[in-house]
RNA sequence: CGCGGGGUGGAGCAGCCCGGUAGCUCGUCAGGCUCAUAACCUGAAGGUCGCAAGUUCAAAUCUUGCCCCCGCAACCA
């Protein structure tokens, strides 16, 4: 059986995600793991909160809370959005898990064993008043070069140059304001990437022709530029602690930096799963030596995301010298962005996944965002196309043509599945072109190219509506019972069938499609793909079955209700936020 | 000369790798139908494919130069 492990990247825990985060990593890959469950394939979709780093220490502190229970908490409601978004990981784990300490510390061990990682001394700013090591971004101070009093210790918003905290002039902390800013010494641990240049040119070269022109643009170019040896350990509090049989207890009280032990989390957050499920070791097989090597290894993320799954990621894992999987289908977006603008999560710009629930189905954010999503270029989110999007495809293709139907049916046939007549030649050409659409789709699919998919997803819907146009059962109702009764069924058959091709991205709407025409009969999570042709998939329905007929099932979006949105969300199109 | 992505009818995109008289969705206009959520179906108008030069019998597609937009520059994650 075909073996498909999936891995979205990994949001960061503070805060909730917004919809750019969500179009580009984590609404993917779940409708690419609904895909391979619907197809039968072994699956396992994985996902986690980052939790480490100075920012979430940060935020913590603001709050007055130890930085445990606030990465707890927001922990917590990033996985209640994600279930409420119908993201269906098989586990969404914690990078602070046991788990992935025991995990990062075996990689660690083993690089520090193999001689990729060096001791070396950086000058850091520090604060006295703080009582902590800044990053560079956390001290702030005039820009040598123009003068902006709140440049950045990495780079000045204002003039864009690129500083050094050392440069800055009365530089202080962005924490507490303090101006006893001195720098100091500090020793950190170093992974000697330099070295693996040409292992991963030669790997990338393999993926030339199966990862995006974007992902592989981005991996030529760290590595056309030269491979930088990078620090893997951090002054913090928060993190997981360099243990003392790496340097001789040099390194006490520092911890791994984040962009270390969160792709290991990918790895752990397996453990979780296969812990939580009493299922022992069976984590090693999806990941390590000969049992993974049937595995077809997927990840999902934004373009901001890429260097660290082509060059860090896979570094940590050969030069650990084990036979840990590497990415084989590496799948990368580039910004959605918020009309005309960037989304930003500092700024509070654009749609964040708790509000966008408060005004709209999870479906229909997801139907729209994967058939606009941003795999060639940036695309940009407006009202008006969200508007336009959600009444012209699910309300007014999809979900009119559920109640054309069905309605007719209720109102003609007495709600029940017509059994009179034989399929002619009108319904010989309909099944051959979904044959061959379904057989587009599900290639499409295969590939991960979700805006071709669902373009042709609902080429098929249109043919459906197509089709009860040339059947007219309304008009034959009146002189020929038998040939109405042969569309009324097709028609209901082609219902069944679009709540099973759909399930994938829209699962909440396809299990209410189904149980229009029959109750779902697979269990919450499944609804298959149909495996069988056509010509036996649309004649599936028993004669007599009762059918019901639902009343508005996608209401359309007013005008009204763009207008609030706008108002609410602000934008660039409605003047000041 | 920092790097990457993009520039295709009013809007959003495909086509570009493997050159051969420009395709899809929305919107607009006209018609059909009346089962359905003023819905669905059919047809039409609308583009010298950012600009310029080159290669070629032929260029959106290959080459070179230029212009514009977006993003990133490894201690934000």
């Amino acid at each position: 059986m075909k073996r498909v492990l999936i891995t979205s990247a990994i949001p960061y825990v503070a805060g909730v995600k917004h919809l750019g985060n969500l179009v580009g990593s984590m609404l993917p890959a779940d409708i690419f793991a609904r895909y391979c469950r619907s197809r039968g394939y072994d699956t396992l979709a994985i996902c986690a909160t980052d939790e480490h780093g100075a920012p979430v220490e940060l935020a913590a502190l603001e709050e007055g809370v130890p930085v445990a229970e606030y990465a707890a908490k927001w922990h917590a409601v990033q996985k209640d959005l994600g279930d409420r978004f119908g993201l269906s990981w098989d586990n969404f784990g914690r990078s602070s898990s046991p788990q992935n300490h025991e995990l990062t510390l075996h990689f660690a061990r083993r690089l520090w064993k193999n001689g990729f990682l060096e001791l070396r001394t950086t000058r850091q700013a520090y604060s006295a008043t703080d009582e902590r090591f800044l990053p560079d971004r956390y001290v702030i101070g005039t820009c040598p070069h123009c003068g902006y009093d709140r440049a950045r210790g990495d780079q000045c918003e204002n003039c864009t140059r690129v500083l050094d905290p050392v440069d800055l002039i009365e530089p202080r902390s962005a924490i507490s304001g303090a101006r006893d800013i001195e720098i100091r010494d500090s020793t950190h641990l170093f992974l000697k990437q330099s070295q693996f240049a040409e292992r991963l040119r030669a790997w990338i070269d393999s993926h030339r022709n199966d990862w995006p022109q974007l992902v592989t643009s981005i991996a030529y170019k760290w590595l056309d530029e030269g491979l930088h040896d990078r620090g893997i350990t951090r002054d913090l509090e928060w993190g997981i602690p360099v243990p003392d049989d790496i340097a001789d207890g040099k390194l006490r009280g520092k911890v791994f930096y984040v962009w270390f032990d969160a792709p290991i989390e990918y790895i752990a957050a397996t453990k979780e799963w296969a812990d939580r499920k009493g299922k022992g070791d069976a984590w090693k097989d999806w990941w390590y030596g000969e049992p993974a090597k049937n595995v077809t290894y997927w990840e999902f993320m934004g373009k901001d995301n890429v260097p660290f799954h082509t060059v860090g990621f896979p570094v940590t894992l050969m030069a650990s010298g084990e036979p840990w999987k590497l990415v084989d289908r590496l799948k990368g977006f580039n910004w959605l962005n918020y009309d005309g603008g960037k989304f930003s999560t500092s700024q509070k710009r654009g749609i964040f996944m708790d509000a966008a629930l408060e005004i709209a189905p999870a479906d229909w954010w997801r139907y729209y965002l994967i058939a606009n999503a941003p795999e060639s270029s940036d695309s940009n989110f407006t009202w008006e196309h969200f508007a336009g999007v959600i009444n012209k495809d699910l309300a007014d293709v999809l979900g009119n043509f559920v109640n054309r139907v069905t309605k007719f049916c209720a109102a003609r046939f007495d709600g029940r599945v017509p059994g009179e007549g034989e399929y002619g030649e009108d319904e010989k050409a309909l099944i051959a072109e979904l044959d061959r659409r379904i057989a587009q789709y599900a290639a499409f699919m295969e590939e991960a190219e979700f805006r071709k998919a669902l373009a042709e997803l609902r080429a098929i819907w249109v043919a459906g509506n197509e089709y009860m146009t040339r059947a007219a059962p309304w008009t034959h109702i009146k002189t020929d019972r038998v040939r109405a009764a042969v569309g009324v069924r097709m028609g209901l058959n082609l219902i069944h069938q679009f709540a099973h091709l759909t399930w994938p991205v829209i699962p909440g709407l396809a299990w209410k499609i189904h149980e229009t025409i029959q109750p779902v009969a697979y269990g919450y999570n499944y609804i298959p793909f149909p495996d069988v042709p056509m010509a036996q998939a649309l004649d599936e329905l028993e004669p007599g079955q009762p059918i019901s007929a639902p009343d508005v099932l996608v209401a359309k979006i007013t005008d009204e209700q763009v207008a609030a949105w706008k108002a609410r969300f602000g934008g660039l199109t409605t003047g000041a936020p």
